[in-house]
RNA sequence: GCCGAGGUGGCGAAAUUGGUAGACGCGCUAGUCUUAGGAACUAGUGGAGCAAUCCGUGGGAGUUCAAGUCUCCCCCUCGGCACCA
């Protein structure tokens, strides 16, 4: 008997897929519904494919192997996010060019996704640095510009001193750099954005189409962040002069206008430098406003204390208190003052329209800001829990005129109607910032005339190459500034005195429709043809849980603008979303080149092989949860692998038992894989094979288990399938049908409960009749024991399960 | 503080969705074989008890013949957000 190497087999087959060239489809099949099976593509990093890719792809692969066994013409793709900054930082230390490091290591990744079985037919792959690809990155953009969902301003956008360059909000993690950790300053630059605002209200409707998880989902809907409002101008007037300015603030409860006592203005608000003149109280404010710059993100945050300083001097009108609820009727009711304007750094200059009425009765930082400044705090809103600091929630409208006795909601649109207020809506999402003043990402698609006039660069001339004659030490100013081929090319092109947008991509633009391509990636006409769009969307995309914000949000909205433009016809981009757990070492840590607990992938395939590597992977836990990668638990999947191969050497017949459990194994295993649930699919084969291992299975029958198992161990399967006299490859078989019949069980243990405890079991006969069973019950000795000259008051019966005695 | 996920043997985890809690795997114990075993095989393995039986799914209450699962309150762990008006 020979024994399982799993080394012999695994090359042999792999070289053998090669030569066979399994993996190509026919993606103008028409014969065959077709599944489109995503991974998320992973950035070549030097490090090479860490244990979180192996188990998703991994995972991916078992579904996209089940699918085609189930007669599917499966799409199942991958390729690489090669653009960005750990290649250009590399090259800034070594002097070797971003392209020759990011092709060395595509090369690896290739090799080692081979090595795990994983079936990509890489010449269909996609490189978003090849200019194959980014030419319709470029291509994409310009559509976007044509049609007014792109535009350039100069504005104040967060920036990474140590990146040299400036990134998304989406990018800032906790008033640092996602990449670095750096501290994120401001710094007022022009750049491009796509306008993703535009569509805050469909990325948050269309959610409820696809099937995610309701983490995600909420996390997308929390970061689009929508409040509904109103906008409410109130006049601000200056004691001395005549002189009258509007203010406008947004606000979610409009039904507590009545209880505003004063106002607060972002210290960057344009009113305040507008005002300066009438301002008396200047020199403090401006010293208000300088700390407040100088002050990082973090700082204002966790100095949670609130501070603020008057503007002296102004005041302004609460339109709800004027006489005709108007504010150009100024006019107060005799005896009521303007009331005071603050500026405070707890109002963001960013959101809403950076000026605030503040109603401290029924907010808590109001109500702070307001107890330490001695500002007058008036109850419109009755309700809660008196004892309350200030009371947020609804309630009956009181001391607000005409409108009291009113419910809160009822208030909030009455309240803006009588003020000449707006209702609407606000969002936490701001438009998308792309330029990046690095080297190694997509070239934007424009030049300047000598006269500074924006022009897209035509189809024609794009790819828009990325030059190689420069330096990529970052100086703040895009190294593209300084190729001359870059300035020729444009000046040639264009003419005299044209010069080229300097800035790249964010590389989240590369990411944001890569899937789009694969159905059509090597297409020089278009991004993809109309004949291959029928691939999409995707049907199922598995990837890490950190995406739930930036990339699939992004991912959405390219296509939600797409559809807008006419290039796709469908909304949302994943029908179907499910993310892979973390891989944690076998303490449960995180592994981390800094702890030395990273644990490689291919030298875990050298030792256990693939097919235990694969299978191991999903069995450890549900594909969501983290797994912890022990080394020591390995062997039982190898065990379980080699006890699979011990029965293919010893086949007979197959006793009643294990035709019984072949069809429940098929269904439970079929089901599993269907719903994602690897780790119970698994364990049902485990069980199969033990209770094989106890008595005996046929030929026929056990080439049938080889094929549910084929998906998780391609190779073994593959080997042993050979062995039992076929030429063609197992993974090109029929996923096996179970029959119901012989997946029922003839017997079974009914469980007798007394009271609720159980006392007895007994074993019945497939539909035995309830009424025997009752009797059989109430006759057991056990049985009676506990009802012995006790009343039978109620006797309850789950078929085939339970039987429920109360007495 | 807010949002989300979770808490089940020594460990990773199951539980047909209200019906025998701990499947499957690791580990452990005993035995067989062996020069040996960190190999293989067989049996056992939630806790207490000689046993009958009792106790057990983070804690407490409740609904039910029956609760890991449903309801209410509380505690803890992990992830994310953080003055968003």
């Amino acid at each position: 008997m020979k024994k399982y190497d799993h080394k012999k087999i695994e090359k042999k087959w792999q070289d053998q897929w090669k030569k066979d060239n399994v993996v190509k489809i026919d993606k103008d099949d028409q014969s065959k519904e077709k599944f489109y099976m995503l991974d998320m593509f992973p950035y070549p990093s030097g490090e090479g494919l860490h244990m979180g890719h192996t188990e998703s792809y991994t995972a991916s692969d078992v579904f996209y192997r089940f699918k085609k066994m189930q007669g599917f013409n499966v799409l199942h793709p991958q390729g690489f996010d090669s653009f960005g900054l750990p290649a250009e930082n590399y090259a800034i230390k070594t002097g070797i060019h971003p392209a020759e490091t990011t092709q060395k290591n595509i090369g690896n990744y290739i090799v080692q996704m081979k090595s795990l079985g994983l079936n990509y037919d890489f010449d269909e792959m996609v490189n978003s640095s090849d200019s194959e690809y980014y030419k319709w990155t470029q291509w994409l953009f310009g559509e976007f510009f044509k049609n007014n969902l792109v535009y350039k301003k100069t504005s104040k956008i967060n920036w990474c001193e140590s990146c040299q360059t400036g990134i998304a909000n989406e990018q800032v993690l906790g008033g640092e750099c996602e990449r670095c950790g750096t501290q994120i300053s401001q710094k007022e630059i022009p750049g491009w954005f796509f306008k993703i605002t535009d569509f805050a209200d469909a990325l948050i409707e269309d959610l409820d189409k696809v099937d995610w998880p309701e983490h995600t989902i909420k996390n997308q809907r929390n970061w689009i962040g929508k409040s509904e409002g109103a906008e409410i101008n109130f006049l601000v007037k200056s004691q001395k002069s005549k002189v009258k300015s509007k203010l406008k603030v947004f606000t979610t409860r409009p039904d507590t206008l009545f209880g505003a006592t004063y106002m607060v203005l972002a210290p960057e608000h344009k009113l305040v430098e507008e005002l300066k003149g009438k301002i008396e109280n200047w020199e403090e404010v401006e010293k208000y406003i300088i700390d407040t710059q100088k002050k990082s993100e973090m700082d204002r945050v966790e100095g949670k204390e609130k501070t603020g300083v008057q503007l002296l001097g102004i005041f302004a009108i609460n339109p709800a208190l004027s006489k005709a609820g108007k504010t150009d009727k100024e006019d107060l009711p005799a005896g009521e003052a303007g009331i005071p304007i603050f500026i405070a750094d707890y109002v963001l200059s960013g959101y809403g329209t950076g000026a605030i009425m503040a109603v401290p009765a029924h907010d808590e930082r109001d109500y702070e800001f307001a107890t330490k400044f001695g500002l007058e705090i008036k109850e419109v809103i009755l309700g809660g829990d008196t004892e309350e600091k200030a009371y947020s929630g609804n309630g009956k409208i009181i001391n607000s005129g005409q409108f009291n006795g009113l419910d809160s909601e009822e208030a909030k649109e009455k309240i803006t109607e009588f003020v000449g207020g707006e209702l609407i809506n606000n969002y936490r999402l701001r438009d998308w910032s792309i330029s990046r003043q690095r080297y190694w990402g997509c070239p934007i698609p424009i030049v300047y005339s000598p006269e500074g006039e924006v022009k897209l660069i035509p189809k024609e001339y794009l790819p828009w190459l990325l030059p190689t004659d420069v330096d990529f030490k970052p100086t703040g100013i895009s190294p593209l500034a300084d190729s001359k081929e870059l300035k020729e090319r444009t000046e040639k092109i264009f003419g005299e005195g044209w010069v080229p947008e300097y800035d790249t991509m964010d590389t989240f633009v590369d990411s944001s429709w890569y899937f789009l391509r694969y159905p059509d990636a090597h297409n020089d006409n278009e991004f993809c043809s109309e004949t291959r769009k029928k691939w999409l969307p995707v049907n199922l995309y598995i990837g890490g849980a950190e995406h739930t914000y930036m990339h699939l949000l992004f991912s959405r909205f390219f296509v939600k603008a797409m559809k807008q433009i006419g290039l796709l016809d469908f909304d949302e981009p994943f029908l179907k979303l499910r993310h892979q757990g973390m891989v944690l070492d076998g303490e449960g840590k995180k592994m981390s080149k800094s702890k030395g607990n990273v644990v490689n992938p291919t030298e875990m395939v050298e030792r256990f092989g693939a097919d235990s590597v694969r299978a191991y992977m999903l069995f450890a836990a549900p594909l969501e949860d983290e797994v912890l990668w022990n080394e020591n638990n390995i062997v039982g999947i190898y065990r379980f692998l080699e006890k699979v191969w011990a029965v293919s050497e010893n086949l007979t017949e197959s006793s009643d038992e294990v035709i019984n459990s072949l069809h429940k194994t098929i269904r439970k295993v079929e089901n599993d894989i269907e719903n994602l649930r690897y780790n119970t699919a698994i364990s049902e084969m485990m069980k199969f094979i033990n209770i094989v291992k106890s008595s005996s299975v046929s030929k026929q029958d056990f080439k049938i288990f080889l094929k549910i198992l084929a998906p998780f161990a391609p190779h073994i399967t593959e080997e042993l399938w050979e062995s039992l006299g076929h030429t063609d490859s197992i993974h090109l078989e029929k996923w096996p049908e179970y029959n119901e019949a012989l997946a029922k069980d003839e017997k079974h243990i009914v469980v007798i409960q007394v009271n609720g405890k159980v006392r007895s079991e007994l074993e019945i006969e497939d539909g035995e009749d309830e009424e025997t069973i009752k009797k059989r019950a109430l006759d057991d000795e056990k049985v009676q024991k506990w009802i012995v000259g006790k009343e039978t008051k109620k006797i309850i019966y789950i078929k085939n399960k339970l039987l429920s005695i109360v007495v």
